[in-house]
DNA sequence: AGGTATGTTAATTG
DNA sequence: GCAATTAACATACC
C-alpha cells in the first residue's frame, strides 16, 4: 500500500531489520521486477555487501551499500518488504536479498508495476527523474509557491511527482477533504488560507499515517480514507460521498462541503 | 464475467 | 511549454 507515509513505514522496517548484514546472494524470483539490471549484474553488485543506510524521497526508497552502489525500489502499486529470519519466500516475492545468518529481506509486488534497480547516487536519480520536493521537508512558502500561478486543477497538481514527491491518489483525495475543496479546482482560484490549510493537512495527515502505521492503527473514524464509497455518509458533514473519474483516477469527495 | 486496485509513462489532443 | 485524457503495463480479488 504505497503512497509516502506506506514507503516511510517500510523504510523503518528495512533500518531495524537489513541493516549490517552481509549478503550471501541475491535470488530473482521475477527478472521483470528488475529497472536497469540484469540478474548477475544484480548479484554481483551486491553480494558480499552490506547494506548501511536507507533514505527515502517521495515513494522512492534508496538503500546505501558498503559499496558505491545504492539499491533503489520503488513500491508500484502492490510493493511491499518483507524480512523473514528463515523459510521460503512468500508467493509475491519478486526479489530475495539473503543474508549470511539465513535471513532474507523480499521485495513483495504481485502486480509487478514497482520494480528493483540500481543506482551509483541517490541524489542524482532524483534530479534525473525529475522528482519535486519530499513534502516532509517543505515549507508552508515553498508549498505556496508550487501551488500559485498555476492553473491546473489542484488535485492533478497534486498528484504529480515533479511538483512534490510522495502524494497519491489516496492521500490527496485526503487532504482535499479534510481542506474543504473540490479536486477539480483549478489552483489559480484557491485563496492564500485555503493553500494554507492544505498544507496543515498535508503535514498532519502524513505524519499521523506514519505514527498510525508505526503503531499498527488505523485511520482516525473522521478521515475519509476508510470511507472510500459511494454514497457513505460524510463523516464531516452529513453530506454524501461521491465518486468520480477524474485526471484517471477513481476519486472520493463529498460534493456538500468540498467546494 | 466484469469492475476495481495506494503508480508511472507515453501518446495524443487542445 | 502546459494541461487534460486515455491507454498501457500485469495480476489478483470480489
Amino acid at each position: 500500500m504505497p503512497e509516502l507515509p506506506e514507503v516511510e513505514t517500510y523504510r523503518r522496517y528495512f533500518e531495524r531489520h537489513a541493516l549490517e548484514q552481509e549478503l550471501a546472494a541475491v535470488d530473482v524470483h521475477d527478472p521483470r521486477i528488475l529497472e536497469n539490471v540484469t540478474p548477475p549484474i544484480l548479484q554481483r553488485r551486491f553480494v558480499g555487501t552490506r547494506f548501511v543506510s536507507v533514505r527515502r524521497h517521495g515513494k522512492h526508497l534508496f538503500a546505501a551499500t558498503s559499496s558505491d552502489r545504492w539499491l533503489h525500489l520503488h513500491f508500484g502499486m502492490s510493493g511491499d518488504l518483507i524480512y523473514s529470519a528463515a523459510g521460503e519466500p512468500s508467493r509475491f516475492a519478486r526479489v530475495s536479498f539473503r543474508f549470511r545468518n539465513g535471513a532474507r529481506l523480499s521485495f513483495d509486488d504481485m502486480r509487478l508495476f514497482g520494480w528493483v534497480a540500481v543506482v551509483d547516487s541517490a541524489e542524482d536519480e532524483i534530479v534525473r527523474r525529475e522528482l519535486g520536493p519530499d513534502p516532509l521537508e517543505l515549507s508552508a512558502r515553498a508549498f505556496a509557491a508550487i501551488v500559485n500561478g498555476r492553473r491546473g486543477a489542484i488535485k492533478a497538481l497534486l498528484m504529480n511527482q515533479s511538483n512534490i514527491a510522495g502524494l497519491g491518489n489516496l492521500y490527496v483525495d485526503e487532504m482535499l477533504f479534510q481542506s474543504s475543496i473540490d479536486p477539480r479546482r483549478a489552483a489559480d482560484t484557491l485563496t492564500e488560507r485555503e493553500i494554507s490549510t492544505m498544507y496543515r493537512a498535508m503535514k498532519k495527515i502524513l505524519e499521523t499515517m506514519i505514527e498510525l502505521h508505526a503503531n499498527d492503527r488505523p485511520a482516525p473514524r473522521r478521515w475519509l480514507i476508510d470511507r472510500r464509497d459511494v454514497d457513505n455518509p460524510c463523516p464531516r458533514c452529513g453530506g454524501r460521498i461521491t465518486r468520480a473519474t477524474l485526471f484517471g483516477r477513481t476519486t472520493y469527495f463529498c460534493a456538500d462541503h468540498q467546494t
